[in-house]
DNA sequence: CCGAAACTGTACCCGTGGTACAGCGCCGGC
DNA sequence: GCCGGCGCTGTACCACGGGTACAGTTTCGG
């Protein structure tokens, strides 16, 4: 809203641009993944953020509103987060297999060194009030959890054309396993109060894709 | 409350002991699954079961006691259900391998039944509403899922002595990624409204499975 | 110094959780 | 056949939170 015709994107010195309100949906993320999105009071998050309740209502129009640009920031941060993992797996070895194999290694050892444990999957807490949620939320997370699918899918069918599988696989399945290792796992690892789960988890999801794909050992 | 010392259970005729609280128990699970604990109001609870305010306070002291009713009662079905289908599948195979493997296939051929898709777990929707929550509910919570790994380590333990693995694998992690991939699983059917994601899920674990330890092929 | 962004302040409505009782109908036991 | 208690109903009341409405104020860049 404040960028101009000409592309310029103004800025402000005390109260930036963005600043409160990207202050409010961090507050509102951590909220919610703590307690879920109906139990996360407008009133607690401009305390925190030292706002008014009418200040609140300027970023969003209403709950609604602030669920929507809680979910897209995160899905968007996501996209980064693997874009990421995955560039940097392909730096260090030619064939997809490998990479694959190396992406999944780096991916454990980001989620190992987390502070305490992941503060959990937004798409996961969103999916358990998803009758809260306007059918545009829905089908952005559904859209979040495809994207995962078509990610690792495509790299999947890379690897099977390379290496034949051990045993016939669906790609789509093994593509889904790796989100249904990371939900399950946040979920496992939040319950149990032990933040190695997760990641070994998505060891044990790379120990299959040796066991399916490599032809040595 | 209505037993007596001698262990007699009296029953009544119109409104029968227990059955106002079940159908409070069955409305709540439905509700909570669908749109959270919070979102849950006692309000839509009392009118869809034909009560007053009071007579819910009659059976539950105060919302949380609902909590704890409704996720005790999950895990028990939860246990009779998992004892069911592992004592079926002992009565089809001797081996503790075979047993684990048909035991997965009637699993995933049970999820696969369920009409529509998977209701969702109660113990996910609370793990991200886990504030809202007493200590001893948590604590239910985590002893449900450390039920699931003892289960599975115990079966996988059994397999493991008769067929060394082809790599080395940690059973925590190995009978952890059952509890991972069904609560993955329900969750990722859930936001794609797929139903049949869910018990492909338990498939492909039961083909890692396959791989470590069956010799064969 | 103007205008707009980024708020504040006030007032008000409704739904929900929760408390506190008093009362009532029905059924089983004696 | 009547007493007691289970399983409720009815009424009244409170605080808090989401949400609406809208007028006014501060701060800063152009």
């Amino acid at each position: 809203m404040l960028e101009r015709t000409d592309g310029v994107v103004l800025e402000r010195a005390g109260r930036k641009r963005g600043e409160t309100r990207e202050r409010l949906l961090d507050l509102a993320e951590r909220a919610v993944l703590e307690k879920g999105f109906a139990a996360t009071s407008i009133d607690e998050l401009i305390v925190a953020a030292g706002i008014t309740k009418s200040g609140f209502f300027y970023h969003f129009r209403d709950k609604g509103e602030l669920a929507k640009a809680l979910l897209t920031r995160y899905l968007e941060r996501d996209e980064v987060i693997l874009d990421d993992l995955f560039d940097r797996a392909a730096e260090l070895h030619e064939d997809p297999l490998h990479r694959f194999l190396i992406a999944l290694k780096l991916f454990a050892e980001m989620l190992a060194d987390l502070p305490g444990a992941h503060p959990g999957c937004l798409a996961a807490s969103y999916c358990y009030q998803d009758t809260l949620f306007s059918q545009e939320i829905r089908d952005l997370n559904a859209a979040g959890v495809r994207a995962w699918r078509a990610r690792f899918r495509g790299h999947l069918a890379e690897i099977a054309a390379l290496h034949p599988p051990r045993i016939p696989v669906d790609l789509d399945v093994l593509a889904d396993m790796a989100a249904t290792l990371v939900e399950g796992g946040i979920m496992v690892s939040r319950v149990l109060r032990d933040g190695a789960i997760l990641p070994k988890q998505i060891l044990a999801y790379r120990d299959h894709i040796r066991l399916l794909f490599l032809r040595e050992h």
